[in-house]
DNA sequence: GGAACGCTTCGATGAGGATCAAACTATGCG
DNA sequence: CGCATAGTTTGATCCTCATCGAAGCGTTCC
């Protein structure tokens, strides 16, 4: 019998199919309303602002109230990575996954996670920048190499400019399992991708799907 | 409706208060017994051992028997980072607390994250063996400074052999806030500390009280 | 062997919570 | 205004699951 934060009560409100559902989506990093995540849950519209009210309860939520629309996204990057945490767990003792299927496919190769790309491209992406050099790896941390600053500047990503986030973070991929690259750095690279159509976001998922020459653009700048 | 790794599943695990309470004693890093962990949780046997079959079918423990004794031990550092995240999250939403109490105290001291030292001492250290360049930080990673070989191998401590998990890793504090040191050199600095009786293990929870010359030992030989 | 201990299984009970239909509130549009 | 859309609240139903007493199983010790 022991006090302490209470875990129970988090872990008890991702503990639900729906929730966990609801949730899943948002780490696509766009907040979204009521009736998307409804149907993303496949729950109806009252059954999912409960869980919505119970999710904000739990600060696990924002809103922002848009005239009669009410956007929901997940509070902040420590949510986002609670839940990448659990979803490795899920991932590591889950049951084998009997048939991975065409959108899991695309799911493994590029996805985002919260605010920058994961899946087999970014594990790739960051091999290369460490293979170069940019980027120092030790294990599982990342660090600025002494040209990361130039050549990240020559397309246009800013690296001083450092905010409360860090500016690089190893994330753990769940589909490859091994690390890609997240922090701030990480975001901006993905901002990149989708500004320059390089790709272009799946419909109601978090698959990223980069386009004939968008892909050669992306291996140009990041895998040549 | 969507597929994927099972989250939900994992969470609900966690997600009850008495399987909280039994996953956080096993933060400790020991394994305990069936009895020991109904006790923790407030629990009768009968329940405490149903709650733990479901935690073994999740995948979440590991199970060692000797004897008519069943000893229950966390299944590895993936669950461990998975519980300290939901507890930071727990942490960060969760309401001011009320009365920290004298036990409290002593866990944001020093206590045992899994393998390693967490609390303010911890903390404390880490950021001393950052400011004699031991070890060097850049935001949330850490590395070992060009010394660093040498002035850990001074007091017995290896950390040429590299085994899978990294040497060191930042472990978010959940009671300061800031980062302390976790992976093998955490775990093995927290192993001299016992085996040196600098400090011991409070019964029955995670916290770690250091003797007086033990505290002056800890601070000559890490914080000075 | 038999008594004590550690733990699990069985069975019955009860409470919490997930669900949806219907009613209600609020915003936008003409 | 009146109607349509977006969302929440209420109320009733149902079901899962946490809980514990009692009984069963395996181990150890005398």
């Amino acid at each position: 019998m022991r006090e302490g934060p209470d875990i129970a009560r988090i872990a008890s409100l991702v503990g639900d199919p729906a929730r966990a559902n609801m949730l899943n989506a948002l780490m696509g990093g766009t907040a979204l309303t009521a009736s998307e995540l409804a149907l993303e849950a496949g729950v109806s519209l009252p059954t999912a602002s409960s869980h919505l009210s119970k999710l904000m309860e739990g600060g696990l939520l924002t809103l922002a109230s848009q005239g009669r629309h009410r956007y929901y996204g997940l509070a902040g990057p420590q949510v986002a990575g609670m839940i990448e945490a659990i979803t490795g767990v899920a991932e590591a003792v889950g049951p084998k996954r009997v048939r991975p299927g065409p959108r899991d496919g695309a799911m493994r190769v590029a996805r985002v996670c919260y605010d920058h790309l994961a899946g087999e491209q970014a594990v790739a992406m960051l091999d290369r920048l460490v293979e170069k050099d940019i980027l120092l790896r030790d294990d599982k941390e990342i660090r600025l190499g002494p040209s990361a600053s130039s050549h990240f500047a020559a397309m246009g990503i800013d690296v001083g400019a450092r905010p409360r986030r860090p500016v690089c973070r190893a994330c753990l991929d769940w589909s490859v399992r091994r690390s890609h690259l997240a922090g701030t750095l990480g975001a901006a690279i993905l901002d990149k991708i989708l500004s320059e159509k390089w790709a272009r976001r799946e419909k109601n998922s978090r698959a990223v799907v980069f386009s004939p020459p968008g892909k050669q653009a992306f291996e140009r700048a990041f895998l040549g």
